[in-house]
DNA sequence: TCTGGGGTCCTAGGACCC
DNA sequence: TCTGGGGTCCTAGGACCC
């Protein structure tokens, strides 16, 4: 049978501006942008900064000077924060719809199935309400009769004052005009490359790619773009996921502040993000198959250098010594000495659940052993924080080379062990 | 001077095999 | 002069998203 389902994209205002603002109301009073990672670009805006004209992942040092001009609050991002308010604006919604009907779909957007469309609106006039008075946090509400068109919807409620946030095109006669104003790159999966693409074959608005025949469209873009075709004509080709898909990938990149150039620095660097990347995949349960290792120089430059590897496996493996000594090999093989790295990152892929990790044909007795250390170091570095005990670089230990673990001075193992439980003993057999 | 990070999916082209 | 060809697997990189 046909799924004649309302979907209903819900996606909070500026959100991480808004967050700041729940935090500190005295924001509300003036414009207000938030930073990305290492304060390098403007990753949130609130409307005011938007109607300067600054646009979306601007370096800041390209608009400091408008924004301090206008009295702008410029605030690094903290993202843990951002996280606790996403939960809690996803929680209330789920509380009226349940589960089952609600796909978070990014920190600060969801999916909501809402069943048959005749109370859509009240439905979404009513969320709306409900977020804002139980978390402070503005959202817009598109309902329509698939994802690409509740997204599409949803942009224009967001833009449009007369909507006041909620705007339902499920069965519209104000579709085809939304459709008509619509310029080709701003729907869901069409980037500016794409856009360009279709321009030639003189698509420019979602109205001419409706009307596009699928198979030019395969043709000139891709299978996501013909469905992209079919989504706007109001069939579901993008279902509605209920269930949290398991992750695929854990990746730890960075930019360095000042460049790094020695191998040993960035070695170094290289083997501190693939702990940082194996600590997400452990406190997930996650165990691995592959990794891949890159390292960038300047990316605005003329002679841009991007080199990556990956190592795969015959087994998985979620053990911190086993992944440094793969993420360390690919390293090896990529490293060239004389440039300015800026950039570089380790992604784990193949991800399994570890529990589902099988025993070693070979050593399953010392993987075993393994296995009980990064546990306790697991527990350690939980109890007392992070890098309590990390895995030594052997190289830079002088003449300590057999010893595989390194006690911080944060922590001093002999007043260490009485607090630790049954595991201590196993630890002290180890050592 | 200063340019994010974490994801997903797709594809061109090389290596290898028969 | 002329240099198979198809299948498969893999890597590296691109495009897109928030």
């Amino acid at each position: 049978m046909l799924d004649r389902n309302a979907i209903a994209l819900i996606d909070c205002n500026n959100f991480f501006v808004s967050c700041e603002r729940v935090f500190d109301p005295l924001l509300e009073k003036r414009p207000v942008v938030v930073l990305s990672n290492n304060d390098g670009c403007i990753i949130s805006r609130s409307d005011e900064v938007k109607k300067m004209g600054v646009k979306m992942a601007v370096p800041l040092f390209k608009v400091r000077d408008l924004l301090e001009k206008n009295n702008t609050a410029i605030l690094s991002s903290n993202i843990e924060h951002y996280c606790e308010i996403s939960r809690r604006v996803m929680n209330s919604i789920r509380e009226n719809l349940g589960q089952e009907a609600v796909e978070v779909y990014s920190i600060d957007e969801a999916f909501i199935d809402l069943g048959t469309p005749d109370k859509s609106e009240e439905v979404g006039k009513y969320l709306k309400q409900k977020v804002w008075d139980e978390t402070g946090i503005p959202i817009s509400v598109g309902i329509a009769k698939t994802k690409t068109l509740a997204k599409l919807t949803n942009h224009i409620a967001k833009k449009s004052k007369k909507t006041e946030g909620v705007l339902n095109l499920y069965d519209s006669p104000y579709l085809e005009t939304a459709l008509k104003q619509t310029p080709v790159e701003k729907i869901w999966g069409i980037g500016h490359r794409n856009a360009k693409r279709l321009y030639k074959i003189g698509v420019n608005t979602a109205l001419d790619l409706r009307n596009s025949k699928v198979w030019k469209i395969r043709r000139t873009l891709n299978v996501f773009g013909a469905r992209t075709v079919l989504e706007l004509r109001g069939e579901k080709c993008f279902p509605f996921e209920r269930t949290i898909a398991d992750k695929k990938t854990i990746a730890h990149t960075r930019s360095f502040g000042e460049p790094l150039t020695t191998y040993r620095e960035m070695r170094n660097a290289v083997l501190n993000f693939a702990n940082r990347a194996v600590e997400r995949m452990r406190r997930d349960r996650l165990a691995a198959k592959s990794v891949t290792v890159f390292i960038q120089t300047n990316r605005f430059k003329d002679d841009h250098f991007s080199r990556s590897r990956i190592l795969n496996s015959i087994y998985h493996s979620n053990l911190p010594h086993e992944i440094n000594d793969w993420t360390l090999q690919c390293f090896k093989e990529i490293f060239e000495s004389g440039k300015e790295y800026k950039k570089a990152g380790v992604i784990l892929s193949g991800l399994i659940r570890a529990d589902k990790i099988t025993n070693r044909l070979f050593e399953n007795e010392q993987f075993r052993r393994w296995q009980v250390l990064a546990d306790i170091m697991d527990e350690l570095n939980f109890r007392y924080g992070r890098d309590t005990v990390k895995l030594a670089n052997i190289w830079d230990m002088g003449n300590a080379k057999s010893l595989h673990t390194l006690i911080n001075e944060k922590a001093e193992l002999p007043t260490l062990m009485p607090e630790m439980d049954s595991n201590t003993s196993e630890f002290r057999r180890f050592l």
